[in-house]
DNA sequence: GCTGCTATGTGCGTTGCCGGACAGACGGCA
DNA sequence: TGCCGTCTGTCCGGCAACGCACATAGCAGC
């Protein structure tokens, strides 16, 4: 089933380190195995490891109301569980639950604070890194507030298709509608559609990606959006337009006036 | 009408930097009129200046599909206006729109950049500001999903009460419509019953809050859980519980067990 | 094979918001 | 004073998603 697994089984962001750096970092790293749905932070956690996902990948979670929950962020081998680590932070502000089951590079606090200071690269390209997932918790939020459900989860398909390097993954639809907020029978609705059009096939807990292109085609342009942060930052290219419906409603003029 | 302005009218993040360092900061700030409607940037622009803000308020817009437009943050005196130079970046990405018409400190990119190698008690002090900010996205997030227009719109008096410093300000229901990203006439039945139970009073493009603490009882709890995270950071003090619905759903142990 | 648990599918009325259209009200300006 | 642009209020049908309840289907263990 795992047809699209890649050789190298790495960490992007420890690739992106220079040679020296990355071996004197990866020489304190321990290759864990993330079991699915266990959760390595609790909101407001004390952060005791980081975690740089190879094949497994993290879903970070926020709750109102003590019920509700939405996946705001996920982190797979592009990316770095603990983010507050890196800017300086001792406790986890969102809940981090392994989503997708495989290894990941793991360190103790201390050990990462170390490096951080030690390790020129490091602190830049994590730095990076974070005003990514800044981008991309206000794309989820824009996203979630105007996107209907069958083009939300496609979307969130096509990512854990990514993160996961695999055609077919396992995840229940009550997973799913966790995931999205929204209820389960709406991901039943949303999949059940994307099915019968051949994009995706599904059965008691698992997923399988059929056509990706159309599959993109049906998700909402939130997925390319992402990325194009990824690959490019916030550079001119990733640009999207945007402007207020009625002008005529914003006195004074449009570009900064200030003196 | 704007019988809470207060005395000191500085940023509260420069006020946080050590006498000495605020000092040579200071000397390097221009004091600007940011006049309402204004954009400071528009998504992907290059940052030429970054902003704090005293008096005025700064919204920050997510865009998808190019005319769908959400608020996602809000900056007023307890921040800045720029994040991405924090995290050395050079692009903004998002739209900043001056919300709240005002004065606030203004430097230049280069300038800026020195302070933050220069003054050591600067860089950490915006980390924790992005920091913040990033949880006030993931809030954002899950509020705009799970928290109906009536709640939100409170929630947004609120919090432009709190940045203006005045119980009155001048903005239309076409441009709460926008913030909120719904339409305006879902701004006015929630802003009638609002002001049917006398919480607040409006009239042609200016709002008046009259009952501070009944709005906050009307608001959705983010607002609250915002406050909290500006005054104590992600601390346990922070926290907000939240369980799976179905935990049985979720494969394996719930805490970490990874070797 | 049967049992029992979990995952998926369907039906029903309800609700919050949408899109569009239009009527009324306020306030600056001539 | 009266005009006119802007802001606000009300109506309509429609739809996506809700909450609840119950029916079916896959799979594991005995």
């Amino acid at each position: 089933m795992s047809t699209r697994r890649c050789a190298t089984s790495s960490n992007r962001l420890l690739d992106a380190l220079p040679a020296k750096e990355r071996d004197r970092f990866f020489a304190d790293c321990t290759l864990v195995d993330l079991v699915a749905g266990s959760v390595l932070y609790e909101q407001g956690d004390r952060i005791r490891y980081v975690y740089f996902p190879t094949e497994s990948s993290i879903s970070m979670l926020a709750t109102v109301d003590d019920h509700s929950t939405l996946e705001v962020g996920m982190v797979g081998r592009e990316g770095m569980c603990g983010h507050a680590l890196i800017l300086g932070g001792d406790f986890a502000s969102l809940r981090a639950l392994t989503q997708g089951a495989g290894a990941a590079w793991r360190t103790d606090t201390t050990t990462f604070r170390r490096h951080l200071e030690n390790l020129p690269a490091l602190q830049p390209l994590l730095d990076r890194y974070v005003s990514i997932l800044l981008r991309q918790l206000a794309q989820t939020a824009a996203c979630t507030r105007f996107h209907v459900v069958e083009k939300r989860l496609a979307r969130w398909l096509l990512m854990t298709q990514d993160r996961a390097q695999a055609d077919s993954f396992d995840v229940t639809q009550e997973f799913l509608a966790f995931m999205l907020g929204v209820r389960r029978v709406g991901i039943t609705t949303a999949a059940s559609s994307l099915q019968s059009r051949k994009l995706i096939h599904y059965r008691r807990g698992s997923i399988t990606i059929l056509n990706r292109d159309r599959l993109e085609a049906a998700a909402c342009t939130c997925y390319r959006f992402d990325l194009e942060v990824y690959r490019h930052g916030m550079t001119a290219r990733a640009r999207g337009p945007g402007s207020f419906r009625h002008q005529r409603a914003l006195a004074g003029p449009i570009r900064t006036t200030d003196a």
